[in-house]
DNA sequence: TTGTATGCGTTATCAA
DNA sequence: TTGATAACGCATACAA
């Protein structure tokens, strides 16, 4: 591994000029400028980060994090990974502002309003899709603010990435395993989330695509939930009730828990087929009980790290991601794996 | 943040005293000890990692590996594992020489020798489970070269950690499978492969243990191919042959894609359930025309990571382990998630 | 346009 | 038993 100083001296100049070189900072002769990018493709110099890293512990880039509330623990996860990667990062003057909101235009707004006024750097943001949002995020792009969505994307906004899994295959997914784990005529009760969220409305295409291929599914019910564990309770409750031959349910987003509650009041375990997503604590615990067939999970840990080393090192490096679309690997658990 | 240089002016010594203690170099006074590691641990002093890898340049930790030879794709991802890692350790003098082998004692004992002979400090290695390599294996740790079993496991060795997946669970895993993609009696023709190896074994115990639960399960046929892909043809079409009813498959371990090859000579695809283990190009190419409808991962990125972050730990920081067992997750994959 | 000096946090060597 | 000082590779303020 060649260093500045051995190529300063290959090159007879000083270790500052071939600094200058390195880092686009100007003001070099032409000639010098050539001869010394030479030797270093010669040496195949790479600068060493334990220097990088030592000697740029005063710089700092502050970025920030939009993610939603508590209320829904998947975003836990997410965090985590962030979280993880900020520790790796901290080396390198990586500063992270993480705010919890709900998933709310107004409250998305205010937030991402405030982050500029704290001066950060960048926006990592799971995005509710509004043409507010999106417009606001146009504002801060043009303003030199990379945004990157996480999780989840926005329609008409420019962002330098998007760090989330494929949606439409998650609920195509949904629906081979469905296809596996049944034989027969099956009635299907789906629970979904919040239709403006735009996963949701494409995991939901991609579901009932997949389903279409094949007679013997038929949707009986299917309710909108809004992610309340309350309102989902009762929302299966009477679905159940109301269509005793429900034989398997399909849980598009959260409220897991909810929905399984009820589920455990009037059937046995492993008397439905139960589709869920994601791996959060309550789902692991329905899966325990038997009233939780199989998830689909999405990495979470993998998006909120990936998310940060796009964004740190676009900020670092200055150079332009390689791709806009990172997609998380989808894997199923089962009550064996979890 | 607190760096050596406050710890000392705090401690009213200079830094080089408190680096002899914060090394365990030794020849401190016990109460100039007991005042430096108060403070530190007032301080919550940790050490920057850049000054740590910039000091330490010169310092190399050189690392044995052996994995099983090329034959066996599985283990090309254990390496990829492993040289990720290597790549962020190569900052802190973490020197890698990677062997591949046939599974055989006689060639691993040979290799083990050989690495020997090289000066490695430590040893990373998927062993086969034979005395003889036991007792090589003794011969290393009591000499001081720490030993880690990587993917698969030695009976009556010591070795600092074995990482790698649950393999019982992993055959517990493979028969919930059957049980939820399956309906009625099922015959079902199973491949082995080499119960000289000691997960193999487990796997299949765990497979069996479940299986016995449900009375609609039959093995009508079990063969052992020793993950030799000609033999497993041959063997999947006299097995199809001579079993007609035969309506599922499991591939315990390798050469998947031989059976496979055999199967969809005499049947359509999806026609049987064919679970199998990994997730290996063959296998892939295997699911998407359809002849494996599941398989199961046990993250062999992760183990190969895992097991080098722990031998370099163990080296450089000179502490013991947390746990002696570091096991994989196991997730499911199928044809929607690959 | 170029060179020099200094500091980042840790380790190692030498001197006291 | 302790202290002072010189590396390690890079960045930068300042001097020329």
């Amino acid at each position: 591994m060649a260093t500045i100083k051995e190529i300063a001296l290959l090159a007879g100049v000083s270790r500052g000029t071939v600094d200058r070189v390195l880092n686009n900072r100007g003001g070099v002769n032409a000639e010098t400028e050539a001869t010394i990018r030479r030797i270093m493709a010669e040496q195949k110099f790479t600068p060493n980060p334990a220097g990088v890293a030592l000697a740029a512990q005063k710089k700092k880039y502050k970025i920030g994090v939009i993610l939603f509330s508590k209320m829904n623990p998947f975003f836990d996860a997410v965090n985590q990974g962030i979280l993880d990667k900020a520790h790796e990062l901290s080396l390198f003057g990586c500063e992270l502002i993480v705010r919890r909101v709900a998933y709310d235009p107004q409250a998305q707004l205010s937030t991402i309003r405030a982050l500029v006024k704290e001066q950060i750097h960048g926006l990592i943001i799971a995005p509710y899709n509004s043409e507010s949002i999106a417009s606001e995020l146009n504002q801060l792009s043009t303003a030199g603010i990379p945004v990157i969505a996480l999780n989840s994307d926005v329609e008409g906004a420019h962002r330098l990435a998007y760090v989330g899994p494929d949606y439409y295959n998650s609920g195509k997914t949904a629906a081979a395993l469905l296809k596996l784990m049944t034989k027969g005529p099956v009635h299907l009760g789906v629970l979904t989330g919040d239709q403006k969220i735009l996963g949701h409305a494409q995991r939901f295409n991609g579901f009932l695509d997949s389903l279409s291929e094949e007679s013997r599914f038929h949707v009986v019910a299917h309710e909108e939930n809004f992610d309340d564990d309350q309102r989902t309770y009762d929302l299966v409750t009477r679905m159940l009730k109301k269509h005793p031959e429900i034989n398997a349910l399909y849980f598009l987003t959260a409220a897991v828990y909810g929905g399984c509650r009820a589920l455990s009041a009037l059937r046995a375990p492993k008397e439905l087929c139960v589709i869920t997503h994601d791996e959060v604590p309550t789902t692991v615990e329905m899966m325990e009980k038997g009233y939780v067939t199989a998830t689909i999970c999405q990495e979470p840990l993998w998006q909120g790290a990936k998310a940060l080393e796009l964004m740190f090192s676009y900020l670092s490096d200055g150079k332009q991601l390689s791709q806009e679309l990172f997609l998380s690997k989808l894997s199923v658990q089962i009550r064996e794996t979890i």
